[in-house]
DNA sequence: TGTACATCAGTGAACGCGCGTTCACTGATGTAC
DNA sequence: TGTACATCAGTGAACGCGCGTTCACTGATGTAC
């Protein structure tokens, strides 16, 4: 036995995760530096290479538990329609528009993530497979590829309508976008 | 008169911001630097400060450029429903999905536009309602309310079912995110 | 029990590199006289 | 007409800075004997 315990480096590896999760999603993948991150963690730089292979293996492994985070979350949700349509709306309030450190992954970073290397994308890929089968299983659709397809309708509308609310400078455009992005998510869950 | 024609200046200021557009839209905004922007319009890096500001003033710009250009192609499309519909065929092809160089700006950047400076984010607002505008009258709907919320619909729809078909890494994955874009988009303008 | 050693997470300085930005200079032209 | 000068878009080297990454070192602990 060590100095650390037998928990200690796992659980540093899973605070550096958990820290990076927020500080990527408020400024960007390329905007948040090692440094920064690790600071986050209450660490230093130096320590960054003895939990991660690389700046890319970090981020893979921090859109894995950003999208774990969420999987969860919305499976938490009590069952039947008024839960989503509930969360429907927290999604698209004022607050989640004014807090992406600690909002959705996909509405922070869907087209960085999409320049990002192969292991990040493979990471997104499992990772929302799942919440889309998730909002799927919630609409109450006969056909499941109808169903499917509406869950995935329901998602880029939400992740995009934040994006386009986060996006404008107008305070009073920004609301009148989220307040469709609601009526729109509705009409595709219907 | 000096060595240079009248225009020549406009010119070579045109020529920078519609390399820069493909350029950002391909390696994002922070992924491209200043000589590589140069050197895709034929300059170096130096004679950058005599045509912009900063950076972030050639972003701007080219922000405003893209939006004006995806203005004039919506607004180019023959009268009635099925041009729009064969656009939003068209925006959600496997074409398109390979090619962001050449497509939507909004697809490529909007979420990294969201961390830009103000004049940027401004730029997107000034672009973005017109072309809201544009898809809302061509939607066959008494209600104009409701118009403008099936257009933002529509466009955000298109938007991000075009990022996470290009964030995932499985081909079949992704080609049916796309057609299940399409069957959303038609569903929110009827 | 006391002491020398092995362990290893974390430190902090340094690496080369590309970034946005600055600036002294170039060189082809039109203008002045 | 010929020559010296002003103009100015563009060049290319350099600036300080922060990036991702490397590495010799620290220091608190458990282990060996």
């Amino acid at each position: 036995m060590a100095r650390y315990s037998a928990g200690h480096k796992d659980a540093t590896r899973r605070r550096m995760v958990e820290a990076a999760g927020p500080r990527c999603k408020r400024d960007g993948i390329d905007g948040s530096g090692i440094a920064t991150l690790m600071s986050d963690a209450g660490l230093t730089n130096g320590a960054f290479y003895a939990h991660f292979a690389s700046k890319n293996d970090l981020i893979a492994t921090v859109v894995t538990d950003q999208l774990a985070t969420q999987y969860a979350a919305i499976g938490a949700l009590p069952p039947g329609w008024p839960a989503l349509e509930r969360f429907v709306r927290d999604y698209l309030s004022p607050e989640h528009r004014d807090d992406p450190a600690s909002g959705c992954p996909s509405a922070a970073l869907l087209d960085e993530i999409t320049r990002c290397d192969n292991a990040t994308r493979q990471a997104y890929t499992n990772g929302i497979g799942p919440i889309i089968d998730l909002i799927s299983r919630r609409l109450n659709q006969d056909d499941p590829d109808l169903a499917r397809d509406r869950a995935i309708g329901m998602f880029t509308v939400l992740v995009s309508t934040l994006q386009l609310a986060r996006a404008v400078t107008d305070r009073d455009l920004s609301d009148r976008i989220l307040a469709a992005g609601i009526e729109n998510a509705i009409a595709l869950a219907a």
